[in-house]
DNA sequence: AGTATGACTCGGCCGC
DNA sequence: TGCGGCCGAGTCATAC
């Protein structure tokens, strides 16, 4: 699942592999992968004849500074992109291709098909969905623990899917949430509002420390995870919780527990992360309508 | 408006 | 070997 310091890795190598190539060509074979503009014909046509200046990032967010356009690409959670010659095989479960004018292609490859592309023109991207509403930058400057903390410390929502939510933070994803989590000693379900001063500061730094230690192993390679040139990531080794349920803890050797919040598999050493006070150790029961039963409609 | 939860997209993979 | 359920980012829908 490409987070932060998966989709920064790939915006580094794919900048150094790309950059100053023109494209001749874009080949669409799953049109559903294009959401802007509405027709995969259209979105190929109009890259035709341009050159990618460079390879930024917002988010989760890549996005292929062109002369004269941004492309938008999301890879949800197992999109890749690869640079190939054109005469190499292409491999299974590659729905684009950007034909460049020196005879190698950038190729988008995407098991789940659940990435997205979206076409802008300049300056255009930042003001529109999906990049429009994005939160802070948690490694930019500006990214302070005073600017978390005013951010978020008036919410009554548990502190995860809080850090998930895109639209306060960007690029914390289910991995590194759990990780900076760990790392500050406080429990996923724990309310925003009953963080403690030192506890925004212990979260603030556990957030860049661990997004800036995965940015510098090159990610975490999970699954399928590789950045623009193939290779694979390795922090996935220096995870602490993440995917650790039933291990001992690293720093207390209790075992770690491993249940839903916010309905996401989440990892937690129950000493090093004390359960807020009133809450049950198992989650809650799903709540189902009875069959036949419709909610009422108000007019 | 804020909060909580579920549906939906998909196919590899796991357990039965 | 076959099959149902799980996983999850983001968006949308629903309910309170």
């Amino acid at each position: 699942m490409p987070e932060l310091p998966e989709v920064e890795t790939v915006r580094r190598t794919l900048n150094e592999l790309v950059a100053g190539k023109t494209i001749v060509r874009v080949t669409v074979s799953l049109p559903r992968i294009i959401r802007r503009p509405a027709e995969p014909e259209q979105f190929a046509a109009a890259l035709a004849g341009h050159t990618i200046t460079s390879v930024e990032r917002r988010g989760k967010f890549l996005r292929l500074v062109l002369d004269g356009l941004v492309l938008v690409s999301h890879l949800r959670m197992e999109g890749r992109y690869g640079v190939y010659r054109q005469d190499e095989l292409v491999e299974t479960h590659t729905h684009v291709i950007f034909h460049f004018t020196d005879g190698t292609e950038l190729r988008y490859k995407d098991v789940r098909q659940f990435g997205t592309m979206d076409l802008f023109a300049p300056e255009e991207d930042l003001l529109l969905p999906p990049l429009n509403k994005l939160g802070m930058e948690p490694l930019d400057d500006d990214f302070t623990e005073k600017a978390l903390r005013e951010r978020l410390s008036s919410r009554t929502t548990k502190i995860k899917p809080l850090l998930l939510d895109q639209a306060y933070v960007v690029g914390l994803g289910n991995i590194y949430v759990d990780e900076a989590l760990f790392q500050a000693g406080i429990h996923p379900e724990r309310t925003a509002d009953t963080l403690k001063r030192a506890e925004w500061t212990r979260l603030y730094e556990a957030i860049r420390d661990t997004l800036g230690r995965a940015v510098a192993a090159g990610g975490s390679s999970i699954k399928s995870y590789v950045n623009g040139q193939g290779e694979m990531g390795m922090f996935q080794h220096a995870l602490l919780a993440y995917g650790r349920g039933g291990e001992p803890c690293t720093s207390c050797g209790t075992v770690i527990e491993k249940f839903v919040v916010g309905g996401r598999g989440t990892h937690v050493c129950p000493r090093c992360q004390p359960r807020p006070s009133g809450a049950s150790a198992k989650p809650a029961a799903r709540q189902k309508r009875p069959e036949g039963v419709s909610p009422k409609i108000h007019s």
